[in-house]
DNA sequence: GCCAACGTTGGC
DNA sequence: GCCAACGTTGGC
């Protein structure tokens, strides 16, 4: 068993790039190419067992579509010192890292997506960051009780504890 | 395809 | 250190 989450997150991709169908197949996956300080900084406060919402953005709705587990600490995110790369930033060393990121395992697709109309027109999910006009922020924090309704309005199985 | 939001860059 | 220009995200 994983140990128990201690905090709640969402990340969000765009379904044809790497959806919750492509974490399905690979079981689990770096989530690598975060280049946004504030994302990043959420990221760093993830640890093992923290459970984070599936967000398909650019999607037709765009919907939580599922549950991720973290299943690493925070490491060094290896894109930023691949010269040939998209993500490569001059700017990082071995020694001082500038990104990083998180493994995270596949845990179920909602039977229902929870599309962001319907986290817009919750208002127990008031304040929910992804709901927020324009923003574009790719790794947010979620309150516990937010999750878990999300969950629930999904259909999912994934308990807290 | 448009455009609002907003982070980043670079001239000064 | 200010701020205009620019680039990117992502909903619509």
């Amino acid at each position: 068993m994983p140990p128990e989450p201690t905090r709640f997150g969402l990340i969000k991709s765009e379904p044809h790039v790497y959806g919750l169908d492509h974490l399905r197949r690979d079981k689990r996956t770096a989530w690598e190419n975060i280049r946004n300080h504030q994302a990043k900084n959420t990221l760093m406060s993830f640890g093992v067992g923290d459970l984070l919402l599936f967000y398909h953005s650019n999607a037709d709705p765009p919907a939580a579509v599922g549950v991720a587990r973290v299943v690493s600490a925070p490491h060094p995110d290896e894109t930023q010192f691949d010269a040939r790369g998209d993500y490569f930033d001059p700017t990082a060393t071995r020694e001082k890292p500038r990104w990083f990121c998180v493994d995270v395992e596949f845990v179920e697709e909602f039977p229902k997506p929870v599309s962001l109309d319907a986290l817009k027109a919750d208002s127990a999910l008031a304040g929910m960051l992804v709901t927020r006009k324009g923003n574009r922020l790719s790794v947010t924090p979620v309150e516990q009780a937010h999750f878990e309704r999300v969950v629930a309005m999904g259909g999912g199985k994934t308990r807290v504890r």
